[in-house]
DNA sequence: CTAGATCATTACATCGATGTAATGAACGCG
DNA sequence: CGCGTTCATTACATCGATGTAATGATCTAG
């Protein structure tokens, strides 16, 4: 059987609650019992339960992050930033996945402290998802990504800002046909991808180029295996346009291969840029150029926002922007022909 | 304030324990009085907390899951199937990284129980971390992949047969010399690079062929950035072999991008071969052939084990191998010349 | 119409840690 | 030397759900 704070009471010779003053160290102990009940503690191999201490003081210590689908690179990335600043700051990290199934993310947030909760971070798809905030009662709760209202605590990239300066890069290269993947369609409607767009349209009105819808392409999902369909489909019906933009790092592998499948070089016929300076980006065939960000000060970042909002429920809520850069790699190239 | 059973008693006329009744199904309950409860559980939109009932119970409903790198494709996809099975079974993981202290899973696998956890899935990477076996009062506990002892519950794919049939495929498009690479060295030692290695060199025996050592590159961690940095001094130092077994997808990865930047064509002038079947090796440039398993049942044997052992913890430990198979893709081909 | 059996429901104790209020020991000062 | 104060330590109650044993209600049979 597990030693309780009643064995380290009774093998240093002390009361329960003498342990557990040893153990929070609020209350003064006198150096002579704190160091009896910490060889007792060593010695017993004594380790709270952390069930009964959640119990009594209504803390448990998790924080849930509830992603869209783990498996993506994307995803992984930012999750192991957050299992890591989470750690690091004695908080634990419980996984959920609201892509496979619509309603998923609401449920998640509505049962948050029936699953031993402090606090949930959120990263929501469909633009509806926005909606967790309006009902009362909510768990702490921090939005990561772009989130259609201020009524909860938000970290976010300026979305459409880096769109800008991502098109303005393939610009300032020569391209003038700029494509893009990853846009809204039947089915599939989140906010990002409305806002990189939005981000793409104003740097080609600023630079007087007409837009031309037909190289905006729609993926059902944001995976490489949409893009390639997108792309390959867009491949087939004409010739491409001198770059691709497209929304996140995964779409662009996507869509270098379904270039390299149709037998156009990149970035030699085609240039192709991404979002979200993925690991595996930057040894694709060729290296990604993409928007970047620091995944880890957006870890920190969102981690300090949810904690300061345990700590007070009722305080107006905040939208942190993390800062991003262009990271100019071989998928973009100056435009010779 | 949140409702307890005492609310949702108080509210449907009855008592605590009733309601509990409801909830476990296990005592029947007349038809009228379990709508009443039902009723008010609707009403007054009660949760559990599942702190007092894990108090009670001793049994918390969450599993740890303990990888190396969560940022990387193969962790990131083994956790989306490990979630998402848990998930259906109404379990719940809380993540926990390996890889960044030297005994963080030792520690993470002997405070379990005090994580809340009532089990805990393993994943190894050092030869030693198998040493947690060896200790009494260990929490239920399956390790996934090579592990050197056969204390403890195991699930894993023969990597030794995995890599043997992966050179055979390798020898049987006409590769000759051809080179692996992760292999273990210096800093970096792992019972699946040692297996991978013993299956490359059974099948090169096999074949009549010799050992080259100069061929077989050492990786300080299992990265693109390593294996960009591995084949890039072995091609600076010598002509490239015919073909590169990489021990993962993602040292496949970098092992292209080091071919491309170095001005060879894969499949062309050097093939590439991986392990792991990483989503985003379909759509690597070109695409990867590698050693694909199903991992969705990885997941679910890994669970159903893991559910056996909580449920009878002095079983005989079990392991369970996970059938492979080779899938040939674009990044080899027949060597023509 | 009542004793006895059946079965739904209840009161109470329990899981382990900790806040509260009370206790007791040690110390300083007149 | 004795009283008052300080401060470490203790006993007890509590958090919410649930197992146990007892209670009370309902029904059947004589």
């Amino acid at each position: 059987m597990r030693p309780t704070v009643k064995d380290v009471a009774a093998h240093a010779g002390v009361s329960p609650k003498t342990v557990s003053n040893v153990m929070n160290g609020v209350v003064f102990v006198r150096p002579d019992t704190r160091a009896r009940v910490e060889q007792a503690i060593t010695d017993l191999e004594y380790v709270p339960n952390l069930s009964a201490r959640g119990l009594r003081n209504g803390r448990s210590g998790v924080i849930a992050l509830a992603m869209p689908d783990l498996s993506t690179p994307y995803s992984a990335e930012m999750s192991h930033h957050f299992v890591e600043v989470a750690h690091e700051q004695g908080w634990v990290i419980q996984f959920e996945e609201t892509a496979v199934e619509p309603d998923r993310a609401w449920t998640l947030v509505s049962r948050a402290r029936a699953h031993l909760v402090d606090g949930v971070i959120l990263n929501p798809i469909t633009i509806e998802d926005g909606r967790v905030a309006t009902s009362a009662g909510l768990p702490p709760l921090v939005m990561i990504g772009e989130v259609q209202q201020t009524a909860v605590d938000q970290v976010w990239v300026d979305s459409v800002a880096a769109a800008r300066d991502m098109t303005n890069h393939l610009l300032s290269l020569g391209h003038r046909r700029i494509g893009v993947v990853g846009c809204v369609g039947p089915g599939f409607d989140t906010a990002t991808a409305r806002l990189r767009l939005d981000g793409y349209l104003e740097a080609l009105a600023a630079a007087g180029i007409p837009r031309d819808d037909r190289v905006e392409l729609t993926c059902p999902e944001w995976t490489p295996r949409a893009a390639a369909g997108a792309v390959g489909r867009s491949l087939a019906a004409g010739p491409p346009p001198d770059a691709f933009f497209c929304f996140t790092d995964s779409l662009a592998i996507g869509t270098i291969s379904a270039l390299w499948s149709a037998g156009h070089t990149t970035p030699g016929d085609v240039a192709v840029a991404g979002f979200d300076d993925i690991a595996d980006g930057q040894f694709a065939t060729p290296p990604l150029t993409t928007v970047s960000f620091d995944k880890r000060m957006f870890a920190e970042r969102t981690l300090a926002l949810l904690v300061a909002r345990m700590a007070n429920p009722h305080g107006i809520p905040t939208r942190v922007t993390i800062p991003h850069t262009v990271i100019a790699r071989a998928s973009t190239a100056t435009r010779t022909r």
